[in-house]
DNA sequence: TCTGGGGTCCTATAGCCT
DNA sequence: TCTGAGGCTATAGGACCC
């Protein structure tokens, strides 16, 4: 049987910026894309406490958070744009810590597969073999609480239970600076009364479908039998959601994931069909792009260009070379041509995006 | 209210080959 | 030669996550 911990740094760009600035602490904060007075185009990446008893949530457009509680002079709210040179050293520092508390303190050790970052927020720590019961391993969590507030003055939330789908549901029962332990004993009768939206994989669009068929909590979704799952929502995620809902999960952790892909986009601040300003921004996007491949170490094969008009409709269009590549202009000549269908539309074009896929690792 | 930017994974379809 | 099944690859779109 394992033990799984999962850990999540609460309000975690919030917190970052009140560490450095208490002056801010207490006062209702939003990270986000460039606010402009309320103006700007961006979502909240993350807010305060004090910001969300303004009703203020993650992922709102930022015009309307600011409508909720505006900044300065109209109201109180401190904006600030998202600021991962502050937020990438914090992270890495707390799971420098967190990673202590899973790894095996004899040096022989195998440690593969007993920590996986996910996020730059949170984590999963395999304890099962420091921990023989729960018990145990709710005392290391708050060993672990405890130092990451010492050390770091941050709090986060931990969930624990007997896999990684259990241990995240547990550690977002409880915020801020919770601590939840679901036994497996316990599993379903924890998940019965939850939402099905808490389930990873299951998003609004999910959601909707199943209240369309009278099904909200995870207990409902549970007397669903597994072959009319399947025909609902296809032979994969049907028989996920089967197992997901009865608290099933054998997923291992991953200690370092292989990227598959290398991309960058833009949002013009204003719509725009100006061909000229189009192309100079995708040379900006393939130049970064092929830089932080090329730095990694890995060659690609396909090139997609991205397109999203004013209306929102999105467009994707690809194309595989025929010899992997590592520079960018070869990539950038086929983006561009990748472009021209798009550019005969009337709409304006309200953002662009270049990737590359189909990566190997180089040779050196 | 008007919707970021970084990604991953899944599905459907079409063409090609055996 | 025709028909079909099945596999593989490329492509487009969409849901979801942090």
């Amino acid at each position: 049987m394992r033990i799984i911990l999962h850990i999540d740094l609460d309000a975690f760009y919030a917190s970052c910026e009140e560490r450095e600035r208490p002056e801010l602490k207490g006062k209702p904060l939003v990270i986000g894309a460039d606010p402009k007075a309320g103006k700007g185009r961006g979502v909240v990446s993350t807010c305060s406490y004090p910001a969300r008893k303004f009703g203020i949530r993650s992922g709102m457009p930022i015009s309307r958070a600011w409508n909720l509680c505006p900044g300065p002079p109209q109201g109180p709210c401190i904006y600030l744009p998202v600021n991962f040179d502050l937020y990438i050293p914090v992270s890495q520092a707390v799971f420098a810590i967190a990673r202590k508390y899973a790894y095996h303190p004899e040096p022989q050790a195998s440690n593969s597969g007993l920590f996986e970052q996910a996020g730059i927020d949170e984590a999963f720590l395999d304890v099962s073999r420091r921990c023989k019961n729960f018990a145990q391993a709710e005392e290391l969590a708050k060993n672990l609480k405890d130092e990451i507030k010492q050390k770091e003055r941050l709090t986060c939330s931990v969930g624990i239970g007997p896999n990684k789908l259990i241990a995240k549901i547990a550690s977002d029962f409880r915020k801020p600076d919770g601590l939840t332990v679901v036994k497996s004993e316990q599993v379903a009768s924890f998940l019965s009364p939850l939402s099905a939206r808490k389930l990873i994989g299951v998003g609004p669009k999910t959601e909707a479908f199943l209240k369309e068929k009278g099904i909200e909590k995870i207990g409902q979704l549970r007397k669903i039998p597994k072959f009319v799952l399947i025909e609902w929502l296809g032979k994969s995620f049907g028989a996920y959601l089967y197992e997901a809902s009865r608290g099933v999960d054998d997923s291992p952790l991953v200690e370092k994931w292989e990227p598959k892909s290398f991309g960058r986009e833009w949002t013009f601040e204003k719509d725009t069909k100006e061909k000229a300003l189009l192309h100079s921004t995708l040379e900006n996007l393939a130049e970064d792009v092929a830089e932080a491949a090329r730095t990694e170490g890995f060659s690609w094969k396909t090139v997609t260009l991205k397109v999203r008009y004013a209306d929102f409709e999105t467009h994707t269009s690809q194309k595989s070379l025929t010899e992997p590549a590592q520079d960018g202009e070869t990539s950038l000549e086929i983006a561009k041509a990748l472009l021209r269908p798009y550019l005969e539309s009337p709409k304006k074009i309200r953002l662009i995006g270049f990737r590359v896929s189909g990566l190997a690792r180089r040779s050196r």
